[in-house]
DNA sequence: CTTAGGG
DNA sequence: CCCTAAG
C-alpha cells in the first residue's frame, strides 16, 4: 500500500498543517491537593466539637465525651429512610447523619465567641456526601451511625411495566428506621479541636489531602454579618418563613451566587480547585440531584450479586420462574417474561437546606428551626419525577416500558427526583448576594442529553447529562474564635429552605465508586465498521485533528465524541502493535490494524506544521 | 470548545 | 471511558 498520487505514502497530506502541540500536562496536580482541606472532615470536626459543646451546654468547656444522640427529628422528615450502616458501607449518610452535623456545624460556627453576636448563621444543611468515600470513612470513625448493618431497605417500588408507569408504582415502606442512637463519640480526631484550625493539624492534613482538592484551610474570620458555613447546591429554594429572604431559584448558579454571597468565602471560591468544579459540573449537567439511592432491578441484579442480596428481604425471588409468574397480571405484555420492574430505593436523601438564624439563637432553637424547616418543605407534599438516562419523563402517560424502563434497561440510569409540589414563590433575592459570588469556574454541559431511544440500540446510550448529585462541597468553616453560646435564645429567623433540587433518589451502584459522580457512559465497543471508518478518516485527516475525523466520519454516531475517537486510536495503535494473541475483544482484522499503525507511524514523524 | 494525555 | 490542563 504504497505511493498514492494524492498523497504522501498513502496518506493525504492535510491541507491544514498540524503543529503539534507543546508538551502538556506537565504540571503535577497532585502536589496541588496539599494543605487543601477535605471540607467534609471539616464538617466532621466541626460536628465533633459542636457535640461536645453540646454535651456542656452549660459548662462551655469541650472536655465532656460526646454521648448525646445528637439526633435530629427525623420526624420532621416524613420519608423515613432507613439509615443503616451505610455510612459505612457505601457512602451514604443518612440524611439524619448530615443535618446532625450541620447542626454541629452551625452551632459551632454560632459559638464564635467574638463579635459576631448578632450576625445571622446561614448554614447549609446537605445530605449529599456521598461524593467523597474516604471521608464517610472517616465519618465512621468519628461518629457511629446507629443502626444495625442489615442492609434494609427503605422503601420499594413496584409498578408493573405495563401501566400507567411510574406514578402507579406502589410505595412499600417496608423498613423502618433504626433507632437513632447516633453519637458522636469522643473521637481523638475531633477532640480538641477548636475551630477551624485543628483541621489543618498534620494529622488530619493526610486525611485532607487524600479527600481531595477542597479549598484551602483558611481560618479567615467572619468579620461580616453573616456566618457561611457552606455553600448551596441547591437549584430551587423555598421560603420557608415570610420575613426572611429566600433565594433565587433559577438555577444552580444563581444558588451559588446567592449562598455564598457573604464575602467570607471569596477568597475561597476563587481558590476552588479542580476537585470541587468537577463535582459541580456534575451539578450542571442535569437539574437532577442524585442522592446515595440504591435501586435494584431485576436486570441489575442479575448482574450484581450484591444488589440481589439487597432486597432480598423483600422480594424473595428474585429471578427467574418468580418473575414469569406475576406475568399473568399483565397479559398485554408483550415480553413473556419480566414484566414487571422491581425497585428497591434504599434511601432517600435530603440535599441541602438553608437556614438563617441568629447567632443569639440556641442550639435547641436551632434545631427546631432546622425541623421547621424540614417538615416545612415536606409539608407541601412531594412530587415525583422520574429520570431516565438523564432525561426526566414527565409524560405520567407513559408505560414504563415506553419510557425505557424495563428490566432490559439498565436500571442503573433510572432515577426520581422528588420536589416540593408546590415551592413558595422564592422571590429573588437581592442583587447583592448574587453579584458577590465571583462567577466560579462553571461548567456547562457540553452535550445535551442524547435523545435515542431505548429501542434503537442495544446498548442504549447514556446520556452525558446524568443524574447528578447535588454535592456542592462544602465550604471550609472560617470562624477561628470560640464559642459561647449566647443565653438569649432569640427567635428563630428560619430563612429560606433550600433543597437542592428538590430532594432527589437516585440509582446508586453501591458497589460501583463511579456511581457516586456522574454515570459512566456505558461501555460501547467499537464495531469493525467503525473502527474502519475511523483509520480511514485518520489516514486523510491525522492524528490531530479529532474534530474533523468526528464530523467526517462519526457525524450521525452520537455516542462518539471526538474524544471518544482520539481514544480509540489511541488503544488501536496499542493493539496494532500487540500480538494478536494478546488482544481482546471482538478482533480487528489484520488489515485494520496495519492501517492503523502504517498511519500512526506516519503521522507522527510527519509533523507537518513543525513548519 | 478542542487537543492531548494521563488515569 | 473519564478527567482536565492547555491552548
Amino acid at each position: 500500500m504504497m505511493i498514492k498520487s494524492s498523497g504522501i505514502n498513502g496518506f493525504d497530506v492535510p491541507s491544514i498543517p498540524r503543529a503539534p502541540r507543546s508538551a502538556r500536562r506537565t504540571t503535577n496536580k497532585k502536589k496541588l491537593e496539599d494543605h487543601q482541606v477535605c471540607a467534609f472532615d471539616l464538617l466532621a470536626a466541626v460536628a465533633g466539637k459542636l457535640l461536645q459543646e453540646k454535651e456542656n451546654s452549660s459548662a462551655s468547656s469541650n472536655e465532656t465525651e460526646a454521648k448525646d444522640p445528637f439526633v435530629i427529628d427525623r420526624d420532621a422528615v416524613k420519608l423515613e429512610q432507613q439509615s443503616t450502616d451505610r455510612v459505612s458501607d457505601t457512602t451514604c449518610f443518612s440524611k439524619k447523619d448530615s443535618v446532625v452535623l450541620d447542626e454541629h456545624l452551625s452551632a459551632l460556627s454560632t459559638s464564635d465567641g467574638s463579635d459576631n453576636v448578632e450576625t445571622d448563621l446561614r448554614m447549609g444543611i446537605s445530605v449529599t456526601t456521598d461524593v467523597q468515600p474516604k471521608m464517610f470513612n472517616k465519618m465512621k470513625t468519628t461518629h457511629h451511625c446507629g443502626g444495625s448493618s442489615d442492609d434494609a431497605t427503605g422503601f420499594e417500588i413496584i409498578a408493573p411495566v405495563q401501566d400507567e408507569g411510574p406514578k402507579t408504582g406502589e410505595l412499600l415502606h417496608n423498613n423502618s428506621l433504626p433507632s437513632l442512637e447516633n453519637k458522636f463519640p469522643s473521637s481523638p480526631d475531633l477532640h480538641h479541636k477548636r475551630s477551624v484550625k485543628f483541621v489543618s493539624r498534620e494529622d488530619d492534613q493526610k486525611h485532607i489531602s487524600r479527600c481531595s482538592k477542597s479549598s484551602k484551610v483558611k481560618a479567615s474570620p467572619p468579620h461580616t454579618g453573616n456566618i457561611r458555613v457552606r455553600k448551596f447546591s441547591g437549584y430551587k429554594y423555598w421560603k420557608v418563613s415570610p420575613k426572611l429572604r429566600y433565594h433565587d431559584s433559577c438555577a444552580d448558579e444563581g444558588a451559588r451566587h446567592a449562598s455564598c454571597s457573604g464575602e467570607t468565602y471569596h477568597e475561597r471560591d476563587r481558590g476552588l480547585d479542580s476537585s470541587l468544579v468537577k463535582k459541580r459540573k456534575l451539578c450542571d449537567r442535569s437539574s437532577v440531584v442524585t442522592s446515595e439511592t440504591g435501586v435494584c432491578s431485576e436486570s441489575f441484579s442479575k448482574s450484581h450479586n450484591e444488589c440481589a442480596l439487597m432486597y432480598k428481604n423483600s422480594i424473595p425471588h428474585l429471578h427467574g420462574d418468580e418473575e414469569r409468574s406475576s406475568m399473568k397480571n399483565h397479559p398485554a405484555s408483550d415480553y413473556s417474561t419480566d414484566s414487571q420492574v422491581r425497585l428497591s430505593i434504599k434511601s432517600f436523601k435530603v440535599p441541602e437546606l438553608l437556614v438563617e438564624v441568629p447567632v443569639t439563637a440556641t442550639l435547641g432553637s436551632l434545631k427546631t428551626t432546622v425541623l421547621e424547616a424540614i417538615s416545612s418543605v415536606l409539608r407541601g407534599g412531594l412530587h415525583v419525577e422520574v429520570i431516565v438516562r438523564g432525561k426526566m419523563i414527565r409524560d405520567d402517560s407513559n408505560t414504563l416500558m415506553q419510557s425505557g424502563i424495563s428490566h432490559n434497561c439498565n436500571l442503573d440510569s433510572l432515577g426520581f427526583t422528588l420536589e416540593p409540589r408546590s415551592p413558595q414563590a422564592p422571590s429573588p433575592r437581592s442583587q447583592n448576594d448574587h453579584s458577590v459570588l465571583p462567577a466560579s469556574n462553571e461548567r456547562k454541559p457540553s452535550k445535551s442529553a442524547f435523545t435515542d431511544s431505548v429501542s434503537d440500540e442495544p446498548s442504549p446510550s447514556p446520556s452525558l447529562n446524568k443524574q447528578v448529585k447535588s454535592d456542592h462541597n462544602p465550604a471550609p468553616i472560617t470562624c477561628d474564635a470560640l464559642p459561647e453560646k449566647s443565653q438569649e435564645s432569640k427567635a428563630l429567623a428560619l430563612s429560606p429552605v433550600t433543597i437542592a433540587d428538590s430532594l432527589a433518589i437516585v440509582p446508586m451502584d453501591r458497589k460501583r465508586k463511579r456511581s457516586e459522580l456522574a454515570q459512566r457512559r456505558t461501555r460501547r465497543p467499537f464495531s469493525v465498521v467503525e473502527v474502519e471508518a475511523l483509520v480511514q478518516a485518520v489516514e486523510e485527516l491525522g492524528t490531530g485533528r479529532w474534530r474533523n475525523v468526528k464530523l467526517r466520519s462519526f457525524e450521525n454516531a452520537e455516542h462518539r465524541t471526538y474524544v471518544d475517537l482520539k481514544d480509540k486510536w489511541k488503544t488501536l495503535v496499542h493493539t496494532a502493535q500487540l500480538s494478536p494473541q494478546q488482544r481482546r475483544g471482538q478482533p480487528v482484522p489484520q488489515e485494520l490494524l496495519n492501517r492503523v499503525l502504517a498511519a500512526h507511524s506516519y503521522w507522527s514523524q510527519h509533523h507537518f506544521g513543525q513548519v
